[in-house]
DNA sequence: CTACTAGATTGGAGTTGTTCAAATAAGGGG
DNA sequence: CCCCTTATTTGAACAACTCCAATCTAGTAG
């Protein structure tokens, strides 16, 4: 389905922000809120930052994105909605990873860091 | 141990300020660092915001004091430190609870809430 | 006990991430 | 193609930190 499909399922309106929101993050995961500003002007020339912040609100609570607050940085965004994956952040290189479902463990892909994890949020 | 000799041992020296964070966080737990100003100026007449900030950064440099940084709220700090423990923190109250060691699941005390958890940090 | 000095605290200014309100611009049904 | 509703922009404000320079003080040497 387009991006633009996608917005009108939601009875969204199909403007260039918020399919330029969507592509941006369909090809790039666990973006900041600055970053996906960043990358939509490259896509469709210049978008104000507040704008962002309300697009990706917008589409976060029409379930389109998923908001992750990562303690001591920017939250981010990502497009995996609807299925039950975890998060590994790694406290060096802050850099984000992908666990899906159980509470699987996975080495830290750029550091030494050891195994131990912390649950810092549930729903 | 009182807490001016725990500063003792560390070779920090022992000031208002810091005896009353001690003492503040042995009561209470997960307190932000607002919060921990406000019960040591309850406690010692007066202390700077800036001052907390980095009294509790010394602390946790010392490894007195843990830092939790919680996605979407300020930092918090806390006194158990070296045992392997989590923190369960819920969406709707924003309270924090421990939960001992494994990847235990708990009900979140003041909400209806469902279980699933997510993952947000690693070290 | 007093003076000294490294280290602690203060005050002020600056940064970043985020939200609010009012004015302007744009989508899409009629 | 026009109008009404909804988006976006602009500008301002706020909270949580962080940094810097100046002042003060705990602990120690004399």
């Amino acid at each position: 389905m387009t991006s633009a499909n996608l917005l009108r399922d939601r009875h969204l309106r199909v403007t260039a922000a918020r399919v330029a929101v969507l592509e941006v993050l369909a090809e790039r995961s666990h973006l900041t809120t600055d970053e996906v500003a960043t990358a939509v002007r490259a896509r469709i020339g210049s978008v104000s930052t507040q704008a962002s912040y309300h697009v990706l609100d917008t589409l976060a609570a029409a379930g389109l994105v998923r908001r992750i607050e990562i303690g001591g940085s920017a939250a981010r965004y990502e497009r995996r909605v609807g299925d039950n994956h975890h998060h590994l952040v790694c406290r060096s290189c802050g850099d984000v990873s992908d666990v899906d479902c159980p509470t699987a463990s996975g080495p830290c892909l750029t550091t030494s860091a050891p195994a131990g994890y912390q649950i810092d949020e549930a729903e």
